[in-house]
DNA sequence: GCCAACGTTGGC
DNA sequence: GCCAACGTTGGC
């Protein structure tokens, strides 16, 4: 199973907002990046992934599920842009904050700490062990 | 609030 | 197809 992390800014849509949401999750919208919608074309239902807080907070702050796969973007009327639906899993036990991941040397190659810019990224599964063992989620 | 990094657009 | 100009993101 493949592992993603997804960027919000909290201001706008925080990991609290998603998790109101319930079980039924939120439609990952407004994402207007070729990358990123092409991470999104490749997950699966099941698929977890980190929830991070950029400007306010710079933290991994929870743990999520694609609870839909790749579909069109309700907001975009174009057709050209795609997103999955995510779901809050369970907030992390301890917050792991960009200075950290970059203080951490095998995080070094992580797109959060390298393209700090795109805002869905993959994460591989060395990453996500490191990161679990970091924000003590049991994966 | 500034600015660097990056992605996108559009003229040629 | 190149590249300059522009807009946006996000760390600081």
């Amino acid at each position: 199973m493949a592992h993603w992390l997804y960027k919000s800014e909290p201001d706008v849509f925080s990991y609290d907002d998603l998790a109101a949401k319930g079980e039924a999750g939120q439609e990952w919208d407004g994402v207007r990046n070729y990358q990123a919608r092409n991470h999104m074309r490749a997950m699966k239902r099941g698929d977890r992934g980190f929830f991070y807080h950029s400007n306010e907070g710079k933290a991994i702050v929870g743990l999520v599920e694609v609870v839909r796969e790749v579909h069109p973007d309700s907001t975009d009327d174009s057709g050209t842009w795609e997103c999955v639906d995510i779901r809050a899993v369970r907030p992390v036990a301890r917050p792991l904050t960009l200075a950290e991941a970059k203080a951490e040397p095998r995080l070094q190659g992580m797109a959060l700490v390298s393209n700090s810019r795109l805002s869905v990224q993959p994460v591989t599964d060395a990453e996500w062990a490191i990161v679990c063992e970091l924000t003590g989620v049991d994966p």
